[in-house]
RNA sequence: GCCGAAGUGGCGGAAUGGUAGACGCGCACGACUCAAAAUCGUGUACCAAUGGUGUGUGGGUUCGAGUCCCACCUUCGGUACCA
């Protein structure tokens, strides 16, 4: 490479990204040029990456591209003139430095250390803007800090359905002091007991606390949860799939644990209307509306035949009501032994034992198979005093509503399963149901029949009448049912955030917040305890004033990530999560860059935390997020060879290429995974080992060293391919460093937007990054060639300035619309279109280089500089466009005739409709396809096209 | 099953209802070279080829449909006995 050295400054004349980019990552660092600063008369504007989990495996390439295209955004828009805030974080308590730690006795904290700096390092390799003075980690101290006092803060209000937000915990016990809570409106436990003002003031200290726990938004209660036993430790809903935990496919199980809990139901409808006011993708808007469930209905309670209990049902279709043949209980239904009689004692037993002993995984995969036993017991429809049998099966859920479900065959099909095996009637209720002896019919169509005192009613008619009937009698109500269910707030974990309260009297109270950050202990072993408590309960001596009891349990991995987007406002505060300064200037978050895999952790959880935060008037938006924006995984290829599966005793080892599977029928095949770069064209049909990468194989595999290869007959063995995660296991991983260092971060940057549209899923591969990284040496060439500057400033031609606007025009539209794969392409056109025109024109370049500025960051920094700039081209201003250079003079019209395409033909632009249609019909090429024909109607579109009807 | 998104060359992908396939890869040919690589240039949807056919399939609206409407098929993502 050649230097000049002029006045101590560094020239580069030869496109060299390894020089050019260290040389200004230390300048930027230096100049602070990518500083922030609160307030100042440009508008602000907040972007904001959901920050990652520093894994010990580092930055894969498919983790930057996110953040690619938000910085690339970022610098948009301060080009454009706006103060931006693009901060970066750390996500960094969680389970894999804990196992980790569990393994190798190493603190989690100095492991999260090294993880953190790795990230660091890679993703400063990537030229990114972030304003690194506003770092957070959610494991330091001074974070968690707050994350523990919004707990605090939770534990301290409830959330009054009147006021329709949380209030004050004092609030609620002086109303209770002075009216009970016959009338109050809040968000609680369903059994809490009513009492009156003499009921609350004889309660002791201890009893009141206890019956607060009711309704604080954060309390402890023994419930079922997600018990891993092989994590040992705590799973929320969206943490389990099919039965198995999320990270690791380990079996879950049900379990009854005290536990810290969140009343995130309290926001179900603010968390749902909420959602009309941002624009977030619209499949992640109605998986939060599915996640949520909102289902409008009515509960009705069905008096016991015997006794003076009342069943209480959920039902969205009470309409329906007259239909009901039978009742069905949730097998775990707490009245189900009470209720059997018995003669059926023994069965109903069976049949709870075979349920409970059933996996989930079991239950999911035996949905269709109808089971379920009679109890013997019967319940009477309030409305005509029908006697109804009761069953329990596994289809109802404990979970859902009130365990019970009051079963209309003739309406919902899993009632006529039921029914039909059980043989029990099947009554019509509307006059438009129709073969019901195949199945049930849901219609809400017609009038009903069979139907006491709605016949002849429609669905609209029969609803609120049957709801009043209810009403009036006490027997039920309109009523809304959510799937959701409050969030499990505990881990029984040592790496997360301690919850900052004491055991007194087993009641628990608050830290004092003036001790708060609740500093994470010392301890022996990152093991539960000998008697089964959490890893915090062996730190020594850790109890509050020397003598209450600390809970044991840590805060799960949403709950730091739950407010980040604050502390990034005003990092290093140390009176509040936030100053009141900060965040009235910032506001809230304009663009949130992530992945949709948190749509209804993180992104739920979140808005919760925020909506809270807003009714205490801390923040001033109740949704953080105006824009969301989902990026794409990349994906890694996974390449297999096929292993004839040995016999017993038979030492040797034979794979074989995919193709000639056929030759060994009876055979089983076992699939080895191979690291993708032996495998020529992977990803394909057609990948396979040639000889080399045989001989590569059998060098990384030395188990193998001996085994035979049968290859085809063009000597390949062929592989198997897949699509799925870049992981380890699967030898597929590609560390973006690798990219940088063979063809630069801005050529990495420009081709993984290159790839395609942002929020599009795609396989990683690098078959094209040839074309970026050819045009990034063409551009450069555009300034320099042969080590000679050809920039010179002579006066552009017309055509040259098309050129120019062309492609502000494209560009500038496809930013806002965040389409960067369109802008790629925009940029290469002009390159492609200047070379031809040999145009080494400052007016030109020069703005080109600035749209450039956010894609290839070091490349037009360099060449900014060589323009004789001082300032950094990021602090430049995005270009003006001109229209008065795309004005075209001459137009090609395409004429078609009958909406065939014929031919096009060039008029000059102030060519009148009238004009061309008679020009177009003069025309030879035209009359041929004419044929003489009556012509009907000529569409003239002025500047598109010509249609002329026959 | 339900909800959501998407189906376009050999591949990644472009196209406010108006010339389908921009841009890039790959491929072919050519230049440079003793040769190769790299680089540069030209071409590249398909076919029985003055023409015809083409955006998952079948219909429809329109002068004109990849784009709008209806039905279906396929793929991906989410969710799942939620009463």
């Amino acid at each position: 490479m050649r230097y000049r050295y002029s006045s101590q400054k560094q020239y580069i004349m030869e496109y060299s990204p390894r020089d050019i980019e260290q040389k200004w990552k230390s300048i930027w660092e230096q100049k602070q040029t990518y500083r922030t600063e609160n307030g100042g008369s440009r508008p602000k504007y907040y972007i904001l990456d959901m920050f990652p989990y520093p894994s010990g495996a580092g930055l894969h390439v498919g983790h930057p591209l996110g953040y690619i295209a938000s910085d690339i955004f970022a610098r948009y828009k301060r080009l454009k003139g706006f103060n931006v805030l693009h901060p970066m974080g750390y996500d960094s308590f969680g389970l894999p430095a804990e196992q980790y730690a569990i393994q190798t006795g190493i603190h989690p904290a100095i492991a999260t250390h090294e993880n953190i700096d790795r990230y660091r390092s890679q993703l400063e390799n990537l030229g990114f803007s972030f304003d690194w003075s506003r770092e957070v980690r959610t494991s330091s101290p001074e974070y968690y800090r707050w994350t523990q006092w919004i707990f605090q803060q939770l534990f301290k209000h409830y959330f009054d359905k009147e006021a329709g937000k949380a209030l004050p915990i004092d609030t609620l016990v002086q109303r209770l002091a002075s009216e009970g809570n016959a009338r109050i409106q809040a968000a609680c436990e369903e059994n809490t007991p009513l009492i009156s003002a003499s009921d609350w003031n004889a309660m002791s200290e201890r009893e009141q606390q206890l019956f607060l726990l009711n309704y604080r938004l954060t309390f402890p209660e023994e419930s079922y949860v997600n018990w891993c036993p092989a994590m040992g430790t705590v799973l929320s809903n969206d943490e389990v799939k099919d039965g198995l935990s999320e990270r690791g496919g380990h079996p879950v199980e049900r379990k009854l644990m005290a536990q810290w809990s969140m009343r995130i139901t309290a926001y179900a409808d603010r968390l749902i209307d909420g959602l009309e006011e941002i624009d977030w993708p619209l499949s992640l808007k109605e998986q939060q509306r599915n996640w949520i469930g909102r289902s409008q209905g009515a509960s009705v309670k069905f008096p016991l035949e015997n006794g003076d209990k009342q069943i209480e049902v959920f039902t969205t279709r009470v309409d329906t009501i007259y239909g009901v043949t039978f009742m069905v209980l949730a097998p775990e239904h707490e009245w189900v032994d009470e209720l059997t009689t018995d003669a059926h004692r023994e069965e109903i037993n069976a049949y709870r034992t075979w349920t409970a002993s059933r996996s989930e995984v079991e239950r999911m995969a035996e949905v269709k198979k109808v089971t379920g036993a009679f109890t013997g017991a019967y319940c009477v429809n309030p409305f005509n005093g029908a006697k109804v049998p009761i069953y329990i099966a596994d289809y109802v859920l404990a979970g859902y509503g009130t365990g019970a479900v009051m079963a209309v065959p003739s309406g919902d099909q899993r009632d006529w399963n039921f029914a039909t095996h059980f043989q029990l009637p099947i009554i019509p209720i509307l006059d438009a149901q129709q073969d019901m002896d195949k199945g049930a019919d849901p219609t809400k169509e017609g009038r009903y029949i069979n139907s006491g005192i709605i016949n002849g009613m429609s669905y609209e008619e029969a609803v609120p009448a049957l709801i009043q009937w209810l009403e009036e009698r006490g027997l039920g109500k309109g009523k809304v049912q959510y799937r959701l269910r409050n969030a499990v707030f505990s881990r029984q974990r040592y790496w997360g955030e301690p919850v900052p309260a004491y055991w007194k009297d087993d009641v628990p109270y608050l830290v004092d917040e003036n001790e708060l950050p609740l500093v994470l202990p010392d301890v022996d072993k990152y093991l539960p305890t000998e008697t089964g408590e959490p890893p915090l309960g062996r730190a020594e001596n850790w109890k509050y004033q020397g003598k209450y009891e600390y809970e044991l349990s840590t805060m799960p991995g949403w709950a730091g990530s739950s407010w980040y987007w604050y502390r990034y406002m005003d990092p290093h505060n140390e009176k509040g999560f936030v100053s009141k300064e900060a965040v009235d200037y910032w506001q809230d978050v304009d663009l949130y860059v992530g992945g949709s895999e948190h749509a209804v952790g993180h992104l739920l959880y979140s808005r919760f935390w925020n909506h809270f935060l807003y009714d205490l008037g801390l923040v001033p938006k109740r949704e953080y997020a105006k824009k969301l924006i989902n990026q794409g995984m990349i994906q890694g290829v996974i390449e297999f060879i096929y292993l004839i599966k040995p016999e017993d005793g038979d030492d040797s080892r034979t794979f074989v290429s995919a193709d000639l599977l056929g030759n060994y029928p009876g055979k089983e095949f076992a699939l080895i995974p191979v690291h993708v770069d032996f495998v020529k064209d992977y990803g394909r049909d057609e990948s396979h080992l040639d000889a080399a990468g045989i001989e590569q194989f059998k060098e990384w595999r030395p188990d193998f060293k001996a085994a035979a290869f049968v290859t085809n007959d063009k000597g390949q063995l062929l592989t198997k391919s897949e699509v799925g995660k870049m992981s380890k296991r699967y030898f597929n991983v590609v560390n973006p460093d690798d990219v940088v260092a063979r063809y630069g971060a801005d050529c990495f940057r420009i081709y993984e937007m290159f790839l395609g549209p942002i929020e599009q899923a795609k396989p990683w591969n690098t078959n094209s990054i040839s074309g970026v990284s050819r045009f990034l040496n063409n551009f450069w060439r555009l300034f320099f060639r042969d080590g000679k500057w050809l920039v010179n400033d002579e006066t552009p031609t017309k055509e040259e300035l098309k050129v120019l606007h062309t492609a502000i025009k494209k560009v500038s539209e496809d930013v806002e619309r965040f389409s960067f794969n369109t802008c790629v392409a925009a940029f290469m056109v002009a390159g492609n279109d200047l070379n031809k025109l040999q145009c080494h024109k400052r007016a030109i370049l020069e703005p080109l280089l600035v749209m450039m500025a956010p894609f290839a960051v070091h490349l037009t920094e360099e060449l900014w500089e060589h323009l004789g700039h001082t300032g950094s081209i990021h602090h430049a201003d995005w270009p003006e466009l001109d229209e008065q250079w795309l004005v075209e003079d001459e137009i090609t019209y395409p004429i078609s005739v009958n909406g065939k395409l014929r031919l096009a033909v060039p008029f000059p632009a102030s060519a009148q409709p009238a004009e061309l249609e008679k020009a177009a019909l003069e025309m030879e090429g035209v009359q041929r396809w004419l044929e003489g024909k009556p012509v009907r109607k000529v569409i003239v579109v002025p500047g598109r096209m010509i249609n002329i009807v026959v």
